[in-house]
DNA sequence: TAGGAAAATTGCCTGAGGGC
DNA sequence: GCCCTCAGGCAATTTTCCTA
């Protein structure tokens, strides 16, 4: 099966990283253009010997992946038009060794966010990762994860938080339930777990703690259209936060040199204290 | 090329310190 | 005492690199 990791383009013609995987599971990378005519956007110094034979080369890892890519030198004055999702964080780390780093980072921004309707690719993308689990099948993993919670905690009496890995998951059962989506291809799936049914990305943020915070990832929040915390509390779950975002971003402690956010669940219950009163 | 070790990434929790 | 900020640590998973 053959993904875009990288789709760069001008003037029409375009430049593609592609990663197919293989029947033992692992992929491998190449590079792919649209046309010869994409070498007449590139400089004198891009254009390769024998570009054709260039493309056929495939490598099986992202070192090497880079080098092919290397071998246009102005690949990433090209606008991107389609990234791979989890390849973002990569792809942005691989601009960022550029010397024009405002230009990469608009792009990254403007092209990695699924909600840039306009773009049909990204759309097709979007929907890729979407998980073919039916709502009735959710519905009852969400009901077989709460007993197995409950069981842990009432039964064996383990605290609630040692069970974050099935807090987490249930949270993003439940959010799937709330908004009538799907989940996300795979468990830890970067950046969001649930696509709504009007083609969100959410992030779903489940915890167990009565206060402290949930961190976001810098290098992945772009990814998610909106967020949702969640709180397990008393034998429930919670919403504490559900909307856009870029407010949450806002709220949140921003640690550039760790690439992270975290967001208080204090601050996650007053943004939605003020979501709510603004709709009255 | 395969297997294993090391490093990186991500998500989450705990605890110290300070202000109110 | 409670809340907030901040630092650090743990566990699981993925990726990369090295060696046989």
């Amino acid at each position: 099966m053959q993904e875009v990791i990288l789709k760069l383009g001008g003037e029409g013609e375009t430049l593609s990283l592609i990663g197919t995987r293989g029947t033992d599971g692992l992929r491998k990378y190449h590079i792919q253009t649209s046309s010869e005519a994409l070498s007449e956007l590139l400089s004198e110094s891009d254009r390769l010997p024998s570009s054709k034979q260039q493309r056929q080369i495939k490598v099986s890892s992202w070192k090497k992946a880079c080098d092919l890519l290397e071998q246009y030198p102005s690949w990433y004055k090209l606008h991107p038009i389609d990234i791979h999702p989890d390849f973002a964080s990569k792809i942005h780390k691989l601009f960022s060794t550029k010397n024009d780093s405002s230009i990469h980072h608009n792009k990254i921004k403007d092209i990695s966010r699924p909600d840039n309707t306009s773009n049909t690719d990204t759309k097709l993308h979007v929907n890729t990762q979407l998980n073919s689990i039916s709502i009735d099948k959710i519905k009852e993993l969400y009901e077989q994860y709460y007993a197995l919670i409950k069981l842990e905690i009432e039964e064996f009496g383990v605290k609630a938080t040692e069970v974050r890995h099935l807090i987490g998951r249930i949270g993003e059962f439940y959010c799937a339930l709330k908004v009538g989506g799907a989940l996300a291809s795979r468990a830890n799936q970067h950046g969001f777990d649930v696509i709504s049914k009007h083609g969100k990305t959410i992030s779903v943020k489940a915890t167990a703690q009565v206060n402290g915070f949930v961190a976001i990832s810098a290098s992945t929040a772009n990814l998610a259209d909106e967020l949702m915390l969640i709180q397990y509390t008393a034998g429930k779950l919670n919403i504490v936060y559900y909307g856009p975002m870029e407010p949450a971003l806002d709220s949140a402690r921003h640690y550039p040199e760790k690439m992270k956010f975290e967001l208080d669940i204090g601050s996650a219950r007053k943004l939605e204290s003020y979501k709510s009163k603004a709709r009255l």
